[in-house]
DNA sequence: TATTATATTCTACATAGTGTAGAATATGCA
DNA sequence: TGCATATTCTACACTATGTAGAATATAATA
């Protein structure tokens, strides 16, 4: 009964960084890598050059915690955090999330620039989606279909 | 060449708060519906429980202006301010770039949940966009094949 | 058990976006 | 020229995020 994951989608920025700060973009790579880690582990996962303070880190996942992106538990003396999704569910979330909101503020539009988006792709892309698209379709006729005559007409 | 519109689209709120804060919303809906306002205008137009002043007003809609959503000009002693963007527009912008903001972040899930979105609309609405995916593809095939024996095979 | 190394929490400051409004200033019309 | 009114400036609130020092807690060990 965890309180849902909340976050913003900003179009503006590239892959995780649509819905998450650089600093916790890091730490969620991270931990979806190594697991299960500490704030020392995850201190020494980053790259050398990357000068972040013990406290930012853990400020930053306790921050996470909170908004159920990640759980902790205690391990001797540290705390080690946990990625409450991972990676692909996480991103499943989001997109379904941002799908949902997208269609329902303009489903034409959204339907549009989707297909738009698609046809600069590669063929296959649209393929596979039509594929998708009809299964659907053969599947809710199939569902509305069967009631014939059982009211009116 | 103004710079280009930016905005944060937030999932968990609902049509135009999508992107929009309260009063931006509240400010641009009373635009979109009478047009180019003053301030007075704008708070005159407010429903009158609601208990705005001039100046949260007036901050606002500079606040806009900069934002690259309104633009004003000198009337008299006043300014008058006007969308840059009618409704219409301002939402295919919106559902564009998040539209697209979302496809490169997980393109398959996307379509997953479009179409999963629709499935859960009246059937119209997938006939409709099976009909605009396939004349779309049509376009794609008929850009593609005439090329045929062109290179190797 | 007392010391020490280390981890946590608290607090605080910065930036950015948004809501809000008072005070000071500018301006146009009578 | 003076006043009514509009604008700008400034400032504070709140939320989210990045950042880190100081104070405190705690576990392991000497």
């Amino acid at each position: 009964m965890s309180k849902e994951l909340k976050f913003n989608f900003n179009p503006f920025k590239e892959g995780l960084n649509h819905v998450l700060g650089t600093l916790e973009k890091d730490i969620m790579e991270v931990l979806w890598k190594r697991g299960e880690s500490s704030v020392k582990d995850i201190l020494e996962a980053f790259p050398a050059d990357k000068d972040i303070s013990y406290s930012a880190v853990i400020t930053v996942t306790n921050r996470m915690t909170k908004k159920g992106l990640l759980k902790k538990r205690k391990m001797g003396k540290a705390y080690l955090y946990n990625p409450i999704y991972d990676k692909e569910r996480f991103c499943e979330i989001v997109s379904k999330k941002v799908v949902d909101g997208i269609s329902g503020f303009s489903l034409k539009s959204a339907m549009v620039h989707f297909v738009d988006y698609m046809s600069h792709m590669d063929p296959e892309k649209m393929a596979y989606f039509s594929k998708l698209l009809e299964s659907k379709r053969q599947k809710q006729l199939i569902q509305k279909e069967p009631s014939v005559d059982t009211k009116k007409r």
